[in-house]
DNA sequence: TTGTACGCGTTATCAG
DNA sequence: CTGATAACGCGTACAA
């Protein structure tokens, strides 16, 4: 039985229904160099009456170019989905390569199999370059990119990959800030939700924490947790309170965990911020969905996926100006302290 | 200036180095066909030398297949930032896709030039099929699938595309048991704040809506959006709280929408459920974060996606039983009404 | 302005 | 078991 599904006509076929050559049919195609007004109108014509559709895989491998930006994004399944600025660094990113003509497609790896799928997809010559974010330190895919030599760059700081520039925000500066300003409110006890202290940005976090507090810093009143998530924050703060009742002011390492640790505060009965101060993180949509709102310090989320976009593309046309970047932050104070 | 990018080894390149033809190199490379166990050893010593790596745009075009499947996600920013059904249909997606050991590559559209990029993209045979979300009835990526016939599927219902098999639910039915339950909760005046009027399912809920109301119905007590927003459901309710300041049950037609209706209520001074009942649809994070948590109607995100996968590959192995499927909804009865 | 011919890197076929 | 050799579909010098 043969199969039903026509075969896709070809830049030969065109040619022949033209009457013309195939080189022809690819100049008019590309647009580029002579071709007779006669000629062109026979083929535009012959493209329309078979159908022709370019293949890509075979421009592809003859011009070692796929006009493709992989974006990888390495999040456990929950973070992810809750995670608003993981989004915007998406559209950001997206943004800028689609402004520069090429087709972002985004890869996302969830388990060990999904991170090795992903790395011989981008050794394999599907994309031009990759814009990473959230990688770890260990990373298969950071090692393949790397090994590739795939034009790359990093959203936040994963360390030991000097080779692959970055984009990031300094959250040491930015965590002491905004403890700064909290401690400004009067509170005497105040603890940190830390997390992700396995990352650049949750030990950066929490060195501004305690640049911040100098000697009045108190390790009892650090609780960790592997993730940014709600439910670091539902767990962390009720840890918090076992160890110390009297925490007056508390900095969570992102507004996800800052709203969990709203919730067991209210199930505490303890009003925030009258009874206790509260910061977060990262200005998610987390943070004016709370009651009473986040104040929390805000990170370009969109700007960064712009920037690393733009990283990528520079190495893309040689440009040697690849320099990791660092974004400002700014702190927004809303209601919660 | 000569480029120091070094060009990348070749199938040619290693079996020159084993001292083998190309065609063995390919044989051991795949894995397929007799190779003596001499040969295999020189030719993975080879690869490990010249560091190897496959060029799929080669293999693609020889073998007419990527391994890659797409999944276009198009929707308006906010609304693809917010909406954590979509990431659950993903990963949902990219676990089945991952099984069958394809590679899954996400396309953000995100405004025209993206849709007719994603488009070309779609035709040009970077991959072996698609599935499609929430897709609007006239759309550049629809019209690309079908004139190609790209193995796809859609998950929601699109209207007038009846060569793609789509994975919906029935939102009438959904939305009839719904209401039915709020009005068995004793409320006189139920509104509705519907949404996307446009596309299948917003219509589905609104029929179902007024299927439960029956003579009852009151158009007056339906305020639309063209969204299934958080910012639809503030307004659309205090445009309802103006039409009738009576009502005392709302069903919104998605968690979000909902959660914006409540912050309206809450600031118009009435308590949920106590003087409004309220209901929403999706069983979305919104449901759980609110307070009080939302009745709601579970939608079963990630199956949706399984399956529209499942149709996927189905196609590509030209199976015959590619069916739509219509998934079961559960109605998640909690504390706003 | 147009046609020819070669190369891109693989896989697949088919004799040896 | 292995090695030539022919596709795969397109871009592009180069010759005409």
């Amino acid at each position: 039985m043969t199969s039903p599904r026509r075969v896709r006509a070809t830049v030969h076929d065109v040619a022949a229904r033209a009457g013309v050559s195939r080189g022809t049919v690819s100049r008019v195609l590309n647009g580029v160099g002579y071709v007779s007004a006669e000629a062109r109108v026979r083929i535009e014509a012959a493209v329309a009456e078979v159908g022709y559709v370019r293949n890509n895989a075979a421009r592809n491998l003859v011009m070692r170019k796929t006009w493709a930006i992989g974006f990888v994004v390495h999040e456990p399944h929950q973070l992810f989905l809750e995670d608003p600025n993981i989004g915007a660094i998406l559209l950001g990113t997206n943004a800028v390569v689609a402004e520069a003509d090429h087709q972002l497609v985004v890869l996302v790896v969830d388990s060990e199999s999904d991170a090795a799928r992903v790395s011989s997809y981008l050794r394999g010559g599907f994309v031009d370059g990759a814009v990473l974010v959230s990688a770890r330190s260990h990373d298969a895919v950071a090692d393949a990119v790397e090994e590739v030599r795939l034009p790359a760059a990093f959203v936040g700081h994963p360390e030991g990959r000097p080779s692959v520039p970055f984009v990031g925000i300094d959250n040491r500066t930015a965590a002491r800030t905004l403890t700064q300003r909290l401690l400004g409110t009067g509170r005497r006890r105040v603890g940190m939700l830390a997390s992700a202290l396995d990352r650049d940005s949750g030990a950066d976090r929490l060195e501004g924490f305690k640049d911040a507090l100098g000697a009045r810093f108190d390790e009892r009143l650090v609780v960790a947790d592997p993730l940014y998530s709600y439910r670091a924050g539902v767990d962390g703060m009720a840890e918090l309170l076992r160890r110390e009742p009297g925490v007056d002011g508390v900095f969570a390492a992102s507004d996800a965990v800052a709203a969990g640790a709203l919730e067991t505060l209210r199930s505490s009965g303890r009003a925030v911020p009258d009874d206790v101060g509260l910061v977060g993180f990262d200005d998610s949509a987390w943070a004016l969905r709370c009651h009473p709102a986040l104040s929390t310090v805000r990170q370009p989320a969109a700007d960064m996926g712009r920037a690393a976009a733009t990283l990528v593309l520079k190495q893309l046309s040689d440009r040697t100006d690849v320099t990791s970047v660092t974004l400002p932050t700014e702190i927004v104070w809303r209601d919660s302290a």
